[in-house]
DNA sequence: CGCAAGATTATT
DNA sequence: ATAATCTTGCGA
């Protein structure tokens, strides 16, 4: 199946997390539905790691569109976004949950470790790469938008989106 | 250099 | 409600 392609990732971080709900997210042999996703927007979202500038581990937000930025929480967990808007522009797509056959996937901890995604998988071009990448899955009926998860800032941005 | 807080989850 | 557990980011 084709993938997708470098310009659906490089547009309004909103916009990109709304139409990957029913994608299709391919990782080696796992194969599942994107159900949930939380946007990520630099400057003037407080919740985002980007919200400060560049750091080390923010860096790759601002940088080219259509790359994977997987991080460790908590010390724990780890969390897979996808990188979108033009280089400069910092944004990210939280993947919160998938459906694979059989399993229902919601939190992206538990997303991480069942796939077994770690900091080996940061920065990599789902674009190219044919071990993480992205395909058109199914046509939803509809979605919610929701204040996001987890955050103490910025609760009043509803950019948290549940497929229907 | 030291320390508080964090885009979470399972358990009490 | 809280522990687990470690990296980041900020202050001294």
């Amino acid at each position: 199946m084709k993938k997708l392609q470098f310009e659906f990732y490089n547009r309004n971080v909103v916009e990109v997390a709304k139409e990957l709900l029913g994608k299709k997210l391919n990782f080696g042999e796992f194969s599942g539905i994107i159900t949930e996703v939380e946007a990520y927007r630099g400057f003037d979202d407080e919740a985002s790691h980007a919200y400060k500038g560049p750091t080390k581990r923010s860096s790759i937000m601002f940088d080219n569109p259509g790359f994977t930025y997987i991080y460790l929480i908590y010390g724990v967990y780890y969390c897979l976004n996808i990188v979108t808007e033009e280089k400069g522009s910092p944004s990210a797509v939280l993947i919160r949950g998938i459906r694979l056959p059989g399993i229902n996937l919601d939190g992206p901890g538990k997303i991480c470790r069942y796939l077994g995604l770690n900091n080996a998988h940061n920065g990599i071009n789902v674009v190219t790469s044919n071990e993480l990448y992205l395909t058109e899955g199914v046509k939803i009926e509809g979605f919610l938008a929701t204040p996001r998860i987890g955050i103490t800032k910025a609760t009043d941005k509803k950019w948290r989106f549940v497929m229907i």
